[in-house]
DNA sequence: ACCGCCAATCAAAGCGCTTCGATTATACGC
DNA sequence: GCGTATAATCGAAGCGCTTTGATTGGCGGT
């Protein structure tokens, strides 16, 4: 591979000047000086050594990004994790930046996070990092620039973009609440993410204001998961007062939910509505159709790329919550409950 | 951040000494002097300047991986790619490698596989490269070490690591043919994919060594997502002579052919056996249960991150293809064709 | 008492780039 | 035609590490 040596010698201009055209250095160029260079760095095929310039630049152009969740397939088997990296990978390229990853299951800072601090990422981008580990402190002792995705922005002062989880939850209770129900329940999820609290707030808090006593037993935790939706369900429907709509906190709890509701002869969504979260891309395609949640993933890892990077040029990026609203699609999944229940 | 210039001072020893010690180097050094320079290394904290260290070395201990697949949320979305990645990320991380990403949709060499070469990525993870595209040439022009997953064994001469598509195939047909059916469709999902054309090869050839010739509306390419399922099970329906088994590319696609199946009232497994691939979580909720094909797709990752260090390392690594099997999941969503059709 | 060896350590060059003070060439004003 | 500001270019140091030939000191052998 050729250096910037072999240009400078090739071209019989100095390295500093090779290197200043390259980079559109600060210092003024001759054209007829510029065009010989680039003739000779295309002739040759030149391409910057990026390691080199990190070294000398003390700069990277390399953006870590650490998904927090930690159960097992702990990356990308949801919506949320791909569309995210989608956005960030899109924002991140028209930057010039790249993304290192190392997402494994957490287990202590210097196993997950020394990565970023040797390799001198520009910065690090957190996504749904559990509230109850030390992951969180760990990070910001890097002292690296940091924009968190999905995390309570009173916590640790940092910059944070998020799915405006409020407006989504307020959404699906305007929703279900104005269809009629009164016996509405929640499966929550991972109660350690924060979208998960926020929402069930929200969700007690709807029913609260509607005069309607929030039930313990209505309100169900579990993981992200078809399984865990469908468990919860039936646990449900065992219940004397089994509920007469289900607000589960995504379309794969959703999906679990449907599908005990079917096993156990309860009609969806004449006798059951179910509701779920993400807009994925079977929920469409399910029996009734679901009524779901559309998340804008995609918008809210690009925006946390482009504010980390904004972060990096040195650009004060207060540390706010930037939200993106989520959208109902009304589906087949949801009714008024029956007169009789 | 101390460089190891400050522990060579504050130890008194000569960076070559610290260097040697640091990296359990090749020379002798006294017990004494190991133990004071570690010391001085922990009180100060130092850990070493990957970047620095890559120049140095001219090895970055960096992989590069790239999603081929090319439809739109490229990376991640299916189980497929997140259990790859999950895997390569353990095997990476264990020999000490991390991992850089540069997933988008595929336009030219130049935006998509010059990090890896500019940042010196010391070898690279092809996913499932499109058969049609000049992705491999490309990335075969780097020249460097390069370890493909699902791709044609013959072409570019290159160790490739996959699930065994043939046995996986055979396992399908096996089953239905097993059963009886005779009347066999395949949503074969990209037909630009490696693993789409051996299970349809499979397909044709085991419907014809049993006597039955393969028919051309019953082989339907499309996307490997619910949606595609859907609309092209409806199709298939619609035959004035329609099949009483479909081979599923995915389970998305077999979620998509259950749900076209319900809505046209056509029972499954009594008149329609469904058989999927991959098993998703939500495989085992559906209704009936889906009968699928486990694959070992952490394991193919891990595979290939192995070899492709070791061939990083020196290591002849011959050029064939490792195949890890997978397994047939029987659930409700198969029987044996009624009597009458 | 001397030679040769090996263990232990050091000094310096080099990896490929950026940066900035220094130097030389060019243009302008009067 | 001379001084001076500016354009254009160069030289050299430095980024933080690795590597290797060179150096030093202590030991056994004779």
């Amino acid at each position: 591979m050729p250096t910037i040596y072999d240009v400078a010698k090739e071209s019989g201009f100095s390295l500093a000047t090779v290197s200043n055209v390259l980079n559109d250095g600060p210092r003024p160029v001759r054209p007829e000086t510029r065009r010989r260079i680039l003739e000779v760095v295309n002739r040759l095929n030149y391409h910057p050594n990026a390691v080199a310039r990190g070294l000398a630049r003390q700069r990277t152009n390399m953006l870590g990004i650490y998904y927090g969740v930690v159960d097992s397939p702990s990356i990308a088997i949801n919506a949320y994790s791909a569309g995210v990296l989608q956005g960030v990978l899109t924002a991140a390229t028209e930057a010039m930046y790249n993304v290192t990853h190392v997402t494994l299951p957490w287990r202590d800072a210097e196993e997950s996070l020394a990565p970023f601090r040797d390799r001198r990422s520009d910065g690090i981008l957190v996504v749904a990092p559990p509230t109850d580990s030390d992951l969180m402190p760990a990070l910001c002792s890097l002292r690296l620039p940091l924009v968190a995705i999905s995390w309570p922005p009173e916590q640790g002062n940092i910059p944070t973009v998020d799915v405006d989880d409020v407006a989504g939850a307020n959404l699906v209770m305007d929703h279900l609440l104005g269809l009629g129900h009164r016996r509405i329940a929640h499966l929550m999820g991972h109660s350690n993410l924060i979208s998960a609290e926020v929402r069930r707030n929200v969700y007690q808090e709807r029913l609260i204001a509607a005069g309607i006593e929030p039930r313990p037993e209505y309100l169900l935790p579990g993981l992200y998961d078809t399984k865990s939706g469908y468990e919860n369900t039936l646990r449900l429907l065992a219940l004397p007062e089994p509920p007469t709509a289900i607000f589960a906190g995504n379309d794969e709890i959703a999906f679990g939910v449907l599908e005990a509701a079917r096993e156990r002869g309860v009609a969806v969504p004449e006798q059951l509505s179910v509701i779920g979260v993400d807009d994925r891309p079977p929920a469409a395609f399910t029996t009734p159709p679901l009524t779901t949640l559309r998340q804008p993933f995609q918008r809210v890892g690009e925006e946390a790329a482009r504010l980390l990077i904004q972060r990096i040029a040195g650009d004060a990026v207060p540390a706010v919550l930037h939200l993106f609203p989520p959208e109902l699609v009304e589906r087949g999944s949801t009714t008024a409950p029956f007169a009789g229940s």
